[in-house]
DNA sequence: CCTTGTCCATAAATGCTTTCATAATTAAAA
DNA sequence: TTTTAATTATGAAAGCATTTATGGACAAGG
């Protein structure tokens, strides 16, 4: 069933019945409720590869993250994934790994595929150093990118990022104020956010002057094995004779990590450790106390992202930058 | 840049340059070599679209969850498009909501696009009623349609399911035979696989003359609150002199709720509360002792699942259905 | 000289959008 | 009322960038 057939059988032409499927003006309601019956009534519905080719969009964003399956960027996902459909454009998805390698070939199969926007995910796609970073701008070179959580200075990309820093200085700061002096503090990225987060919770310590190189290590892990990884990371640090009472995690399921090794040596979560996760995940509920954790508003920055990339398509000037700011919420985990 | 201009600057046809594009023979090494030329020097890419038009199809697979954000159907979508991927498909997402209307609207939407296929992941999209199937039908007719974790004997409509109502009669059987005699059930939802696991705990019991029809709960939860809520309603239970010295849920969420009533209530988990988690996700390894799980293999079933498609993609004649067994895994929260 | 096979170009087909021209209708002016 | 101008409704045809069926040119083999 094809536009042919559908004209011949309402007796327009099909530019006739091209005008009332896009809503044009410029036809009479008489034949444009004859043209409605016979589409309705054929179930007729326009080729979406010829459609594609004379318009040049088949509405579609490309969506590229790491990988879909971890807890915060699949919900950012659900998130860009409804919010795009709102408004008219479906998704495809893409799941980069961390690798720049094929981060580059899937950012490059989007375009390939005629997407309208890409929107990358998640913090890991820029890269320190400059020249790393080359491939987003060159992507940027056909379509608009937005950026997540990251932030580049290039033309035609559009971040919108949540203040990482700021979030991690005051948690810091709040916990120092706790009677906790010496708080340890564990990553798990050096990603853009991750860089942000370690500059904020260094600051809050230099700023009290108790900051000491060997309070902040990274554990190289992937998301599953991250909670008994972490518990083990204490017991050992806590063998080789390091004294902590708090824990801020970059992260709720290195958090989570924490409470495992506080239950498995008996230590009272917050007065003997206090602990702080981030993301603000479901995580949080999942343990007991309730862990205190950083919310950085992923729905409101996933929104002000769709909104910004909507602006950006139908032509409208947009920031290039927005910075949202991200909230402690406070559960059993902290002192006050 | 169009094939045109390729096929101008190399001196040869259009056609010429899309049989080597296409990798199709009668083409000399010669010819061959100076198209290529031409097209890596100008990085020339086809347009998708007309490509589209042309071959209709565009190699891409419609995955429509009711949640992407949920644990599970987080992991499904990314092992289904990892191995997509891998054989030369892309995916656009749709999440559909839980609501029938929204499911078919999805649906149509993605047919619309011109997939090869849809997937549908998880057993949510499958109703009692024969009759509100019958959009998966209709979507069937016109390309061929995978069901993950739930199954509809219909043309065109191929299943990949776990063996749930074996798991949960095995592990409740495992449960019994471990000393409790009294173990609640939780579940909540009623989905194709729901009740094949409700039926696989009350087949257990009743094979062991245990079950009481009070003993089965359904708990209506979005999975963010079901830990807080089913440590609760189990409290509420206790309040109101139930005993049950065991617990197996429908879901790892749940599970990790009834752990939080334990700590709550102080009460030795495995020993005066044994508990059964389902999913064998990540929080797991999220509470201590570790929950016992059942796995249900779903990297396999999500092989499986694309193996058929491609199957059935290429003209290959397919199973219809194929069913896999799980497996409990047996952490710190049962007794042997 | 005729056949066979290889290599390649021409042209048709894919199903839509859109511009341009024209026909029909309405409004304004005489 | 008639004529003219302006406006609105419609059709014909030209893209859009591919794939592919058809057939021609040329070389080799009989």
């Amino acid at each position: 069933m094809t536009i042919y057939d559908i004209s011949e059988k309402a007796g327009v032409s099909i530019a006739t019945v091209s005008r009332v499927l896009n809503g044009s003006s410029n036809v009479s309601e008489k034949t444009k409720k004859k043209v409605l019956d016979v589409i309705n009534q054929y179930e007729y519905t326009p080729n979406a590869f010829a459609r594609g080719l004379g318009l040049n969009t088949m509405k579609t964003i490309g969506i590229l993250c790491a990988d879909s399956s971890d807890l915060y960027l699949a919900k950012a996902i659900y998130y860009i994934e409804r919010k795009l459909r709102a408004n008219g454009y479906d998704s495809i998805l893409c799941c980069s790994g961390y690798d720049l390698e094929t981060k580059k070939s899937s950012l490059n199969l989007l375009i390939t595929k005629k997407v309208d926007g890409i929107i990358l995910v998640g913090s890991s796609y820029i890269y320190e150093k400059e020249s790393d970073n080359k491939y987003i701008c060159d992507a940027a070179l056909q379509v608009p990118v937005m950026l997540l959580n990251a932030a580049l200075d290039a033309p035609n990309v559009y971040s919108v990022v949540s203040d990482d820093f700021t979030s991690m200085y005051e948690a810091t700061i709040q916990m120092i104020n706790s009677g906790v002096k010496d708080p340890l503090y564990f990553y798990n990225s050096t990603s853009y956010s991750g860089k942000e987060k370690l500059a904020g919770y260094r600051a809050a310590m230099e700023s009290k002057k108790l900051l000491k190189s060997g309070n902040m290590m990274q554990l190289y892990q992937g998301s599953h094995e991250d909670v008994p990884a972490m518990a083990e990371h204490l017991s050992r640090l806590a063998a080789k004779g390091v004294t902590f009472h708090g824990v801020i995690a970059s992260d709720d399921t290195m958090a989570l990590g924490a409470m495992k090794y506080a239950r498995e040596n008996n230590l009272k979560v917050p007065e003997d450790l206090a602990i702080i996760g981030y993301n603000n995940s479901m995580l949080t509920e999942c343990c007991d106390p309730g862990l205190s954790s950083i919310d950085n508003k992923l729905e409101t920055l996933c929104q002000h992202l769709i909104t910004t990339l909507m602006g950006i398509l139908s032509g409208t000037e947009m920031p290039k930058q927005t910075l949202f700011s991200g909230e402690l919420i406070k559960r059993g985990t902290t002192l006050n």
